[in-house]
DNA sequence: TTTTAAATAAGAATGATTCTTATTTGATAA
DNA sequence: TTATCAAATAAGAATCATTCTTATTTAAAA
């Protein structure tokens, strides 16, 4: 994960390059969980004593925008950012609300499938978010 | 839907009968939709003057925890309810922000058979949530 | 190097939800 | 039927995530 990695991640999208995205990007892709924007603030704000937490909300919003990252609402209604952008499903914790990726190629094939043979005559389904809800377990 | 039956549903519960209690669920179950504590407020207030948005959050929340209505996060971090507690999907148009109930057998018992066969080591799945993204067609 | 549109910092504003407290009420027991 | 009291409600303040506003700064083009 190379600062010319992420620079190039950026501009390819169209984006300025900005020590603030730089920053945010890189944390973000570091984090395994799914961090809040708070917690992506609370991660790099250290190190960047002057970084504010609102350019933390709208830059991750233009990164979701240009689809270098994808975000979802958890089920407390906190915004939940991903720098992994392939289609995978969550668990989500309803004890301690973490939340973690669930990968299985078999349930990704079946609703695959099961997407496109569906013809709804009034809505047209793009995508779909599947999240296990249970608890962690001990 | 008569008067008493909403009665018995309350009281059945452990819940005292109010008639806050009994309007605020009458509303809902009314609803086809899957409204906000907002939307079920502003159903009612025309006939229920001294009805408090605040009674209307609490009284929501008491039939969730008694099992009597179903809750969930929607995309834009609002609380919606619905009255129908059997398992069923949602259509969530990303324009209109509306849900709509999505019933699909095969679906249903895809996942329950995929849920009953998952056995991870440090997490233990109690249901699941499913959220068609899309569009609803003019 | 200059220019300028875009990005940022700081903090105010917003909106959904929860909390606090005084008042009211439903259900139980006398 | 009435008195009692825990639970429910009304009203509005408080909270918290997020968005908005505005002045200032900066990346990249000319």
């Amino acid at each position: 994960m190379t600062t010319e990695f992420i620079k190039n991640k950026i501009t390819n999208s169209g984006l300025k390059f900005t020590h603030q995205r730089w920053v945010i990007y890189d944390a973000l892709y570091q984090a395994d969980s799914h961090p809040t924007a708070d917690q992506v603030f609370e991660i790099i704000k250290l190190a960047n004593p002057s970084l504010s937490l609102g350019t933390v909300y709208k830059t991750l919003d233009s990164f979701v925008q240009n689809g270098l990252i994808q975000k979802f609402m958890d089920q407390n209604g906190v915004m939940r950012f991903d720098a992994i952008i392939d289609a995978h499903s969550h668990l989500y914790c309803k004890e301690t609300h973490e939340i973690r990726d669930f990968r299985n190629e078999e349930l990704e094939k079946m609703l695959q499938n099961f997407i496109s043979k569906q013809r709804l005559n009034d809505f047209e389904i793009e995508d779909v978010s599947i999240v296990f809800k249970g608890r962690k377990k001990q």
